[in-house]
DNA sequence: CGTGTTTTGTACTGACCAGTCAACAACAGC
DNA sequence: GCTGTTGTTGACTGGTCAGTACAAAACACG
């Protein structure tokens, strides 16, 4: 009962998180969030509250979607450096087709938050482990077949590449040298 | 002649640096810059002009002072593995100590700032290459003195590896567990 | 000393910040 | 169509923001 909303929730967590993504957090103001959301300041805080929670609730939405589109690159047919490949070639190509280097949102919320407390790095460190974990899967399955060395632990190599990942969204936020980011990848392959 | 400074500008670019260091530029307020450096605002615009000029000089000063300590560790005797290895153990402990968690300020400053225009991301960048290019000399010398396989291009292998190392960097932002930062050393060690 | 120049401290500015509030609007159930 | 409940709107709040203005203070030089 009472009068229904004019939004839909997700619609509107999506176009806050358009804003934190391109400003971050601190930067971001409420106004840019009404703008960009077209909700009135009343809607906004009477349905999130607060800034920080809508930054939770875009942080939370970024892994969700993020995660999905990770998993199903690496979920593709194909023997497992396609894959690996494939990871890497498609964040270049989306980081540098970005004209405003918004790079990786979780990253950036990592980056900015200070310490590891509170529920925006808590969620980081989901999202963190989670692909570590599906990496790692993956790598057993590359050594199970042969396809990979199998004298590391999975484990071991499939953080390793995960470092190397991150380090490349760092990297590609600063350069435009595709040669130089597209090294890194041959490397962390070369290293498998 | 006119009235002499009471401070060193050094010590004051110091004093804000630590400042951006724990908060970032947004969150840092010049009311914070003035409590750490113990300057009044008077002073503090005289000497420096604006906040975001002496968040440059703060940017340039972390890039001086933490660029020669890098290359310290890469100078030191032992072989390229040691050498690379105490690089990376030694931002491990560093960051795990750290109870801000601060991190790389350079790396801060590179996700923080949108884009790669300006002097910061500019002053970001060639931190980077100075460390790409110390890593790929140290490259070369292993290679030269068969430590180091030689069946990959060195500037490939120096790249992937600072990849890895600032993906180390972030990964610390987030995580407490020591196990998983030393594998991906151990991963990057094996990789050369 | 006196004068010119620079630094310093502090009060001040207008803009903008996140968040609140109360009047009004739109629905559901009766 | 009345009533209770929720959503919307836009003006409003106190506080804080980066930056400025200006007078007092501290020197160098003559």
């Amino acid at each position: 009962m009472g009068r229904p909303r004019e939004f839909s929730d997700p619609a509107v967590v999506d176009a806050a998180m358009e804003a934190f993504w391109e400003k971050g957090y601190e930067a971001t103001t409420t106004q840019d969030l009404c703008t960009r959301t077209g909700l009135g300041r009343g809607s906004l805080y009477n349905a999130f509250g607060s800034k920080h929670r809508l930054y939770e609730e875009a942080v939370r939405r970024y892994a969700e979607t993020w995660a999905e589109t990770q998993l199903a690159v690496l979920a593709e047919p194909g023997s497992v450096r396609e894959r690996l490949r494939d990871l890497m070639l498609g964040v270049i190509d989306a980081d540098l087709a970005d004209p405003g280097r918004r790079g990786c949102l979780a990253l950036n919320a990592a980056t900015e938050s200070s310490g590891r407390d509170g529920d925006v790095p808590a969620l980081v460190r989901r999202q963190f482990a989670d692909l570590e974990q599906a990496l790692c899967r993956l790598v057993e399955v590359g050594q199970r077949t042969g396809e990979l060395s199998a004298d590391r632990p999975p484990l071991q190599v499939a953080r390793t590449f995960q470092s190397t990942y991150y380090g490349l969204r760092v990297l590609a936020k600063v350069t435009d040298d595709r040669g130089a980011l597209r090294d890194v990848v041959e490397g962390a392959l070369a290293a498998l």
